[in-house]
DNA sequence: ACGCAATCGATGACCTGTCAACTACGTCTA
DNA sequence: TAGACGTAGTTGACAGGTCATCGATTGCGT
């Protein structure tokens, strides 16, 4: 039961933004989830695979690719596509070159639901976050997202 | 269906920041998390209540209480300690001056698994997070947080 | 060609969180 | 002190995520 280990704690400063920077995104991200949903009847998630496929020039894309670019894993890519196709937002597809893949496809009313739901979303991110942090400070976020990201890449796992 | 929306779509430099934010979050909490869990068998929500327990004198804090500092909802709150109490980590005891309210008690389990847990958590913060950024950088994220965390208390909800 | 390992995605069990009632108790006012 | 209203916590149905596992298919080494 030693309570001395030779732990080094996290220094006033340290917690401050630490904490910060946890609470920080819980907070925004809940609300901006809760804006979209309650907006645009569309969820974070959903948000986050219609955007990508719509980056795409078909609309279409593979499990797998789309699985990466979110830092998804595979099963929950599996369930969320089911659940969108039950929603009717997209289709899947088979895949002829690869008898085990298959693609995503947006459908039209998935295409309606982001085009429906991003002006508002991005006007929310303005509003609560983007307008409230000059570019100065956006720019050290954005190095330290990296660089801690790149980190977090070099260790593995 | 309109192309041409005034809206102020986010610039490049805004997008970086952004996305970057919110990518960091997602892999370092999930890192975090995962550590956590397989180190000490404490969920980071888990590890949440336990530390606000122990910030406590007597290990003990009303349910409300604890919902308001962990910015949890209630049937959040409920389920979770009622989890957590089928583990053994905290008991769930009557409030003698309100018979609606109820205090959530660590027990002698519970304080093992944060003392446990702590010293290596506070450790992959550091090593992950603190040890990248500067002070400077530090205190900006700090500054960052509160101020828009401040605006979001203002805008209702 | 053959067989083995790796890859792709699906599935089911399980855990967590949210939402919308609901119960039980307190508080304020007439 | 009755009734209305608010507050504390609970509950159940449900959506979302993770993990382990599985079936199918492809690709690689020999």
């Amino acid at each position: 039961m030693g309570e001395q280990e030779d732990v080094r704690w996290l220094t006033a400063e340290e917690q401050r933004a630490w904490r910060g920077f946890v609470r920080l995104h819980e907070r925004l991200g809940g609300r901006l989830g809760r804006l979209l949903q309650s907006e645009s009847n569309v969820s974070p998630a959903d948000f986050a695979v219609l955007v990508n496929l719509t980056d795409t020039p078909d609309g279409r894309q593979r499990y797998q690719d789309l699985a990466r670019a979110l830092e998804w894993e595979k099963s929950r890519m599996s369930h969320h596509i089911a659940r969108m196709a039950g929603r009717g937002m997209v289709v899947r597809e088979e895949c002829p070159e690869d008898g085990r893949g298959a693609f995503v496809v947006i459908t039209d009313a998935g295409r309606a639901a982001i085009e429906a739901a991003a002006p508002r979303h991005v006007e929310a991110v303005r509003e609560l976050f983007i307008d409230h942090v000059t570019p100065a400070e956006l720019r050290v976020l954005a190095e330290v997202s990296e660089r801690v990201i790149g980190k977090l890449d070099e260790t593995q796992s």
